[in-house]
DNA sequence: CTGAAAGCGCTTACAG
DNA sequence: CTGAAAGCGCTTACAG
């Protein structure tokens, strides 16, 4: 079991040279030296330690991705994608977290992660940081790509909130609702600024005036706000204000899961779209903006492998459009329908 | 970015020796020298390589997680106790995906991850194997703690689910319900396997007959049947029997959440009772058998740290008893409560 | 087809 | 307090 190279090497009376080129199956080994080799090996346990063998080639083959939390559903479906993927390349990957405890602090720890060079590649996902911040990764020149952000210098994949936002609150606002909030996450975070970005500008553009009040989130910032519980909180807010609105636009599926009960514990449902469609999103009944999370995975693992491989191609962006999925929770009384069916298409993938 | 130790010595007139040392704040440097050596890896952005010095060391400070498929709330659960607990080392995790496609396959995937030998320990999640392929397993004489699974060579920390459902099941008998169907997942599963063997005992020890029609699972047996779609389709099953069932254990909360969308869309409900407690099954108002899963993760770390620092002391085992949580899915008529309180308690452990 | 040797980027006794 | 040197377990030109 903890045998090297060289305990082989000798076993079988041939140079370590030759046990490593069976394993790695380059040159011509003579089929009859090969077999030798491979059955002291089997006999021995003796296996290539991956470690070493990294060092001397100078790669790992390893992809890390960063990522604040993986217990998040979001990251969950993105990391399936990204596994499902990987295997038609010969890489692993590795998974950090950093903590979001100290924003400030994001830059330095995923700087630490990279350093210390595990990865030929990074997979950053959802974190979000400065532009000078940004800058400074960028001097690594190490293969990056982003998800869930976007910046010019580094390979990017992500998903307009923005439009989004604006899409999920229009439709609520065409149905005929007079008045129409929205529980929103962590005030600091990207998507979350990004999406009442949206819905601002879907009510301006309506002509309705925003009241700040009527866009809520819950006191728990555990993940961003993106928890049920928060969900359940913001809602709870919007139904005992002096007028609660009439429909809600969510940031994201888990918090209306929160908000849904929050209705029922207080005998008034609203009409709701969310943001993300998760896997049970379907289950529970909850329209919502897809995001494509899964093939954002697969992506990015994509593009990670061709910048390692080919470090000097242009960098690319692809930003997907979220489609609307209208299920129970906002049925469709207008018409305006998209049928789940459409979900794998109306995809807008620009790139630069 | 690139540059070595050597790189660093050179330029800071030391030796590499002495590089390594500031970087390993071993031995006494001299304040001056440490400054300046810091001084020039700071400028020239220098960083020890994690694969050199694991190489160098012979331990790389990471714990490789084997499991199928990351995208499984119960695995999700699981990862997130492993990574808040992992900070209180000085550990990496890193996260290996096998595929159950071919099941005999299994012990090959683990080995080739094992022998590779990245990782100083492996946890295994959810990965069950045959009495000798756990025995070949051992052999190689690597920390490696079992989750979900128990075999008495190995660490192991697992939930006894042959109690769990039984404790749900009767439950649901003692609530006057005549007769109890049973969602369960891939007839392969271990899990799967144990829950259908503590309904089926729940059933004969109440003088109950166990009717195989009313043991139900869907087609799809992706991830082991743990899906939504496979639980909206048992519970369609059960219901379309001549004579459905008038209650039901189901073998997960996932499944559970299908399940809950057949009875609506079959206009029929009936009290259920599932397996996991899964965030959002509070939510949802399900009942569920719950899994301290964040816990089982945390206490697998502690218990790999342990081994590999102190690689002979003895296996321990602990055996988690599911704790039955009511909710509105099957709500607590006859008394039998156990409120939300209780749930971090009433949990045996046993060790031997 | 196969071997001797240098090298990957570190750590760590061992001297001094 | 600091350096020279061996070693971690491999790969890979370079010869032959």
């Amino acid at each position: 079991m903890n045998s090297t190279i060289y305990d082989i090497a000798r076993e079988a009376g041939v140079s370590i040279a030759t046990v490593s080129r069976v394993f790695n199956d380059n040159s011509g080994v003579t089929p009859k030296t090969r077999e030798k080799v491979l059955a002291v090996a089997e006999k021995m346990g003796y296996h290539p330690r991956a470690l070493a063998q990294s060092l001397a080639r100078k790669k790992s083959r390893v992809i890390t991705v960063i990522v604040p939390v993986i217990s998040n559903y979001f990251f969950m479906e993105v990391l399936a994608g990204m596994q499902d993927k990987i295997v038609d390349y010969d890489y692993d990957l590795q998974i950090f977290n950093v903590k979001m405890a100290h924003d400030s602090d994001l830059l330095n720890q995923a700087n630490h992660i990279i350093k210390r060079g595990w990865g030929e590649g990074y997979l950053v996902i959802s974190v979000h940081l400065s532009d000078s911040e940004w800058k400074a990764l960028h001097k690594y020149k190490v293969p990056v790509v982003l998800i869930d952000e976007y910046y010019p210098g580094f390979d990017t994949v992500s998903v307009d909130s923005i439009e989004g936002a604006y899409t999920a609150t229009s439709h609520l606002i065409r149905q005929g609702h007079r008045s129409v909030g929205m529980i929103c996450a962590n005030p600091t975070s990207k998507p979350s600024i990004d999406r009442v970005l949206g819905y601002r500008r879907a009510m301006e553009d309506a002509g309705y005036m925003v009241d700040p009040e009527m866009i809520a989130a819950g006191e728990n910032m555990e993940r961003d706000g993106f928890t049920e519980s928060n969900g359940y909180e913001a809602m709870s807010r919007l139904l005992t204000l002096e007028n609660p609105p009439e429909a809600c636009f969510c940031a994201s599926d888990i918090q209306a899961l929160g908000a849904i009960k929050a209705m029922k514990d207080h005998g008034r449902q609203i009409p709701i779209i969310a943001f993300d469609d998760l896997e049970f999103s379907e289950y529970v009944g909850l329209s919502t903006m897809r995001q494509p999370m899964y093939e954002m995975g697969a992506l990015a693992i994509e593009k990670i492998v061709k910048r390692i491989e080919n470090p000097d191609t242009d960098v690319t962006h692809t930003v997907f459009s979220p489609d609307l999925i209208t299920r129970a929770s906002a049925p469709d009384y207008a018409g305006i329908n998209e049928p789940d069916e459409a979900r794998d298409e109306a995809r807008i993938s620009r790139n630069s």
